[in-house]
RNA sequence: GGGCGGUUAGCUCAGCUGGUUAGAGCGUUGCGUUGACAUCGCAAAGGUCGUAGGUUCGAGUCCUAUACCGCCCA
C-alpha cells in the first residue's frame, strides 16, 4: 500500500480483527522465553499477570474492559521493554451466577433442578458453559487483549479441580478445615449460605416491635422486650438483661415464658446488652442472630431453629408451622396483640441484611458448614503486606486490607449447589467414619465399608479463585511454567474484590506455596455514569463497551479508560469522553500520513552533517523530556498521567508546532528536508511506540505504514531503536538521561516562536485579520532576548503568518509605530508590532495596553514585596534568580508598555 | 460506632517528592476549509482549588479542626 492510499480518516472497523489476528497468529501473545521450550533461558526474569477470571457465561461489561486495559497496558509495555512476558487468560465456573441461568432455562421448561436430577443437571450447565462460555473471551480478544491463549484455563477443568482439591484436603490435614453447625447467613432464594462478604446491609424503614415477656413464676409480671423481628420470638432461648441494670436487677435468675408457646426460657444478665436501646431487656434468639448466637456461647443457652431451608417455619413453632416468615410475623403478632401481651409498635430503621446477587433479605440461620479456620492464615497474610513482600497500589488500600484482615471471620466455604467443585469428603453409612481424599476413595477409610457416599455440597466459587495465580500454572505439579512464572508480578483488579479475592489469594498462596504469589497489588476503581451515577439496568444509563467500541473503537475507549481514571478512584465515563479520544485516534493517524507523505518527497540522503533548526532541538529535548516523564511514570503506576503526557505532547506540541514548522522546513528541501523528515519518523516512532500499549491498534496499523515509507526511503531514515516485525514487539523508548542542551533549546523555542507566534496570532484575531492573511509585523525585544528571536525569525514570521518581520530593541519611530496595533509579552519583555494599513490609535488600544501596563506593574510590585521579603534569604538560589529574572523583564514589558503609551 | 476516599472552570476530571500567573477534555463565544486532520485549526471568556486555623520565605499540594458527598467494615 502507498501513502496515496491511506485514507483520510483512520477506520478501526477495517482494521481491529485484522491485527489482533495477524498478532496472534505470529505468536507475539505468548511469552518469548518459554521453559516448556530447548532455548529457554532460566536467568531471566518475566512479568506474569493472571487474569481476574470473569464469570464463565457472562458478558462483557466496561468492569471487565477496565481490567483487560490496564492488565494489557502493563503486559504490553513489559513485552516492549523486552521482558518475557505471561498473561494467563481464563474464567470462572461462578457456582451461582451459572446455576442460577441454568435454573432459569430449565424453568422455560416448567422444570426445576430437583426433577432432572443431580447428573443431569450438572450436564446440563457444561453444555450451557460450553455455548455461552466462549463469548466473553472472544470480547476480551476485541478490547485488544495479547493473552496467552494456549494457556487459557477454567476453574472446572480437571488440574485446578485437582488443584481444589489438594488445597482442601491439604488444609484438613492441617485441621484448618472443620465442620459443624453454625450460625451461617442463609439465602432463602437461592437456598444455599452465602458468605459474610455476599451480605450488604441496608438501611430500611421498619418497626420495632414492643412487648410482654410474662415471668414463669407469676404471669402477672412481664419484662418488656422490643424487638424488629417478631417471628424470631418463637426461637427464643433467653431474656438477656445488662447486669447493672436496676431495673431488671431482680428478674435475673428467673424464668420467663415464650408467648404463645409457654416454653420456659431463663432471664440472664450479660453486659452486651444496651440499656439505652429499646426497653433495655434483649430477647435472644441464638439460632437466627448472630449477636444473640455470641451469647448463647457464653451462657451455654439452647439453640432452637425454627426456619426450614425455605424460610418458612418449622415444627419448632408450634402453631405457626409451615408460614412463610412474613406471614407468621403477622399472625404471631395478632395472636398477642389478642392475648394483651402488645405494648406498642414504633417506626424504626433497621438494617438490613440483603443478598448480593438477588437483593432477597438474608435470614441468618444455623446450619452444618465447612469452615476454614482462618487466623493463621490471615496473620501470614497481613506481615506479607506488612513487611513489603507485597505492596497495595495506591497505598491507602493497605489500611482497608489490614482492618479486614484483622478482623476476620472463619470462612464458610460449603455451598449448597451443585455447579461447583464436590466436596472432597465421603461419609460411611456403616461406622459414620469421613474419608477426606485426594483421589475419590472406593472404601471408608476406617472401617473399610463400601457404603459411603459424597458431602452433597460444593465448594464456595472463591475457594477454587483464591489458588488462581498458581492452579493455572499447573499446581500442585512442579510443573515447567510453575517454576518460572511463579510467583506472578502484579495482580489487578478493582478495588470491590480485594477481600473476596485479592486476599484469599494471598493467604491461600502463602499457605500452599509459602510465597507471596504476587509482589504487587494494582487496584482500579469502578466505573460510574458521566454524572457518578453508579450504573445499573434500571437506571437505564449502562454503557456497553461492545456498543462503544462498535461507534468509536477500541483504541478510544481503552485510551480513555486509561487516562481518565487514576488508580483507586472511580472514574466517571461518558461516550462524549470516549468520542474525543476516537479523535485523538484519528489526530494520531492524520499526523502520521503527513509523516509518510514528507518521507516521499524527502531526499534519500543528506549532503553534510545536520544543522538543527531551533524548532528541530526544541522536539528533540522536548522528546526526550517526555521519554522520561513516560518511563518514570509508568515506572510507579501513574499510567493515565503517562498517557495525558503522550497525548498532550503529541497533540499540542509535535502536531501543533512542529508539524507546522515542518511544512516550512520540508520546502526548503535538500538537508534541511531530509533531517526534517527525519526527525519527524524518529519523533513520531518514538510516540508510537510509547502509545502502542494504550491503543495498540491505530499504532500498529500506522507505524507498519510509517516503517515502510521509511524503509524504501533510505536506511538512514532508521529510528534509535530498530525497527521491529511488529510495533507491539518493538523496543520501548528508554530514558536517556538529560544533555546540557535540551533545557535551553526548550526554553528558547517556547519563549521565542511559540510565546511571539501566539501574541501575533491574538493580536490578529483581535483586529480581525484572517489568520493566514500576511501582514508585516516588529518585536521589539530585550537585548537579551535579540540574538535567540533573530535565530527564529524565520519560525516567528512563519507561525504567525508574517509577511515580513523585523526584530528591534527599541522603536525607530515613536511617532509612526505609536499608530500601530501592539501588544506586550510579560513573559519576554517584548513589544509587538502589527503593521496594519488602517493606522488607528483607538481607544481598545489604549485600553488594552493599560490593562497589560497595570498587570506589570502589579506584578512588578509583587515581585518587589516577594524578593524584598525572607524569601530572598531563605529559598534556593535558583528560585529566587528565577523571580529576579522575571522582575526585569515585567519592568522592561512595563518600560515598553509607557512608552507606547506616552 | 470504626475506617477510607472525594470536594479544583458551566459539566467531567488531572495536578509526582510544597517553588510563587492553577491545567485538560467537553460545553460556550468569535474567526477560519484548495493539500496531515472539520473526527480539524486559530483565538476568547470562565476558577479567592469546600470552610477555618496552623507549619513554612512560600500551600491546590503538608498538619489540625470542621461541613457536605460517597464508599467499606461493624
Amino acid at each position: 500500500m502507498t501513502q496515496k492510499e491511506l485514507p483520510k480518516a483512520y477506520d478501526f472497523h477495517g482494521t481491529e480483527e485484522r491485527i489482533y489476528q495477524w498478532w496472534d497468529s505470529q505468536g507475539y501473545f505468548q511469552p518469548t522465553n518459554d521453559p516448556n521450550k530447548p532455548d529457554f533461558d532460566p536467568t531471566k526474569k518475566p512479568f506474569v499477570i493472571a487474569i481476574p477470571p470473569p464469570n464463565v457465561t457472562g458478558g462483557l461489561h466496561l468492569g471487565h474492559a477496565m481490567f483487560v486495559s490496564i492488565e494489557d497496558l502493563m503486559i504490553r509495555y513489559h513485552r516492549m521493554k523486552g521482558e518475557p512476558t505471561l498473561w494467563i487468560p481464563g474464567s470462572d465456573h461462578a457456582g451461582i451466577a451459572t446455576q442460577l441461568q441454568v435454573e432459569k432455562a430449565l424453568a422455560q421448561e416448567g422444570k426445576t433442578r430437583e426433577d432432572i436430577g443431580r447428573e443431569a443437571f450438572i450436564e446440563r450447565t457444561w453444555s450451557w458453559k460450553k455455548k455461552y462460555g466462549g463469548m466473553i473471551q472472544q470480547q476480551i480478544r476485541r478490547l485488544g487483549a495479547s493473552c496467552d491463549w494456549t494457556r487459557e484455563r477454567f476453574t472446572l477443568d480437571d488440574g485446578l479441580s485437582r488443584a481444589v482439591r489438594e488445597a482442601f484436603v491439604t488444609l484438613y490435614e492441617k485441621g484448618l478445615i472443620y465442620r459443624g453447625p453454625r450460625l451461617v447467613n442463609w439465602s432463602p432464594n437461592l437456598r444455599t449460605a452465602v458468605s459474610d462478604l455476599e451480605v450488604e446491609h441496608s438501611q430500611e424503614p421498619g418497626t420495632l416491635y414492643y412487648f410482654k415477656y410474662p415471668l414463669a413464676d407469676n404471669p402477672e409480671e412481664f419484662l418488656p422486650v422490643a424487638t424488629t423481628r417478631p417471628e424470631t420470638i418463637l426461637g427464643d432461648t433467653a431474656v438477656a438483661v445488662h447486669p447493672d441494670d436496676p431495673r431488671y436487677k431482680k428478674y435475673v435468675g428467673r424464668k420467663a415464658l415464650v408467648p404463645m408457646l409457654d416454653r420456659e426460657i431463663p432471664i440472664i444478665a450479660d453486659e452486651y446488652v444496651d440499656r439505652e436501646f429499646g426497653t433495655g431487656a434483649l430477647k435472644i434468639t441464638p439460632a437466627h442472630d448472630p449477636n444473640d448466637y455470641d451469647i448463647a456461647q457464653r451462657h451455654n443457652l439452647d439453640i432452637i431453629n425454627i426456619l426450614n431451608k425455605d424460610v418458612t417455619i418449622n415444627e419448632n413453632g408450634g402453631p405457626y408451622q409451615g408460614l412463610d416468615r412474613e406471614e407468621c410475623r403477622k399472625r404471631l403478632w395478632a395472636d398477642m396483640k389478642a392475648r394483651g401481651m402488645v405494648i406498642k409498635e414504633e417506626p424504626y430503621t433497621l438494617n438490613v441484611p440483603r443478598s448480593q446477587r438477588g437483593g432477597e433479605i438474608i435470614e441468618p440461620m444455623i446450619s452444618e458448614q465447612w469452615f476454614v479456620k482462618i487466623d493463621s492464615i490471615a496473620k501470614k497474610a497481613i506481615d506479607a503486606v506488612r513487611d513489603g513482600d507485597i505492596r497495595i497500589v495506591p497505598d491507602h488500600f493497605t489500611k482497608v486490607y489490614f482492618n479486614w484482615m484483622e478482623n476476620i471471620q472463619d470462612w464458610c466455604i460449603s455451598r449448597q449447589l451443585w455447579w461447583g467443585h464436590r466436596i472432597p469428603v465421603w461419609y460411611c453409612d456403616d461406622c459414620k467414619g469421613m474419608t477426606v481424599q485426594r483421589e475419590d476413595p472406593a472404601q471408608c477409610q476406617h472401617c473399610g465399608s463400601t457404603h459411603i457416599h459424597q458431602d452433597d455440597d460444593v465448594l464456595d466459587t472463591w475457594f477454587s479463585s483464591g489458588l488462581w495465580p498458581f492452579s493455572t500454572l499447573g499446581w500442585p505439579d512442579e510443573t515447567p511454567d510453575l517454576k518460572y512464572f511463579y510467583p506472578t508480578s502484579v495482580l489487578e483488579t478493582g478495588y470491590d474484590i480485594l477481600f473476596f479475592w485479592v486476599a484469599r489469594m494471598i493467604m491461600d498462596g502463602l499457605e500452599f506455596t509459602d510465597e507471596a504469589p504476587f509482589h504487587t497489588v494494582y487496584l482500579h476503581g469502578l466505573i460510574r455514569d458521566e454524572h457518578g451515577q453508579k450504573m445499573s439496568k434500571t437506571k437505564g444509563n449502562v454503557i456497553d463497551p461492545l456498543v462503544v467500541m462498535d461507534k468509536l473503537g477500541t483504541d478510544a475507549l481503552r485510551f480513555t479508560l486509561l487516562v481518565g481514571s487514576a488508580p483507586g478512584n472511580d472514574m466517571n465515563l461518558s461516550e462524549k469522553k470516549v468520542e474525543a479520544n476516537r479523535n485523538f485516534a484519528n489526530k494520531i493517524w492524520n499526523a502520521g500520513r503527513f509523516v509518510i507523505n514528507a518521507i516521499a518527497n524527502a531526499p534519500e540522503k543528506p549532503e553534510r552533517e545536520p544543522v538543527w533548526t531551533p524548532a528541530d532541538e526544541w522536539l528533540h529535548a522536548r522528546m526526550r523530556e517526555v521519554v522520561r516523564n513516560v518511563n518514570r511514570l509508568f515506572e510507579s503506576y501513574q499510567f493515565g498521567e503517562a498517557g495525558r503526557q503522550i497525548y498532550d505532547f503529541f497533540w499540542s506540541e509535535f502536531a501543533d508546532w512542529y508539524i507546522e514548522i515542518a511544512k516550512m522546513q520540508l520546502r526548503e528541501s535538500g538537508d534541511r528536508a531530509f533531517y526534517t523528515a527525519w526527525t519527524l519518523v524518529r519523533v513520531l516512532d518514538k510516540c508510537l511506540r510509547m502509545l502502542s500499549p494504550f491503543t495498540p491498534y491505530v499504532t500498529e496499523e500506522l507505524w507498519g505504514h510509517l516503517k515502510q515509507a521509511a524503509q524504501a526511503k533510505s536506511e538512514l531514515l532508521c529510528p534509535d531503536d530498530p525497527w521491529a516485525e511488529a510495533l507491539m514487539i518493538a523496543q520501548w523508548p528508554e530514558s536517556k538521561p538529560e544533555e546540557g542542551w535540551e533545557k535551553e533549546a526548550v526554553e528558547k523555542f517556547a519563549n521565542a516562536t511559540m510565546e511571539h507566534s501566539r501574541a501575533f496570532r491574538t493580536l490578529k484575531t483581535e483586529l480581525n485579520i484572517p489568520a493566514n492573511q500576511a501582514a508585516s509585523g516588529s518585536i521589539i525585544a530585550t537585548h537579551e532576548m535579540l540574538p535567540v528571536l533573530e535565530a527564529q525569525k524565520d519560525l516567528i514570521a512563519y507561525s504567525s503568518a508574517l509577511k515580513e518581520l523585523e526584530i528591534l530593541t527599541a522603536v525607530p519611530d515613536a511617532e509612526v509605530y505609536k499608530q500601530f496595533h501592539s501588544s506586550s509579552i510579560a513573559a519576554t519583555g517584548s513589544m509587538i508590532y502589527l503593521h496594519t494599513q488602517e493606522a488607528v490609535v483607538d481607544d481598545k488600544l489604549r485600553e488594552k495596553l493599560e490593562r497589560e501596563l497595570s498587570e506589570a506593574n502589579s506584578q512588578i510590585q509583587r515581585l518587589e514585596n516577594l524578593l524584598a521579603s525572607d524569601f530572598a534569604n531563605k529559598a534556593p538560589a535558583k528560585v529566587v534568580e528565577n523571580e529576579r529574572t522575571k522582575l526585569e523583564t515585567y519592568r522592561q514589558t512595563a518600560e515598553k508598555l509607557k512608552k507606547q503609551l506616552k
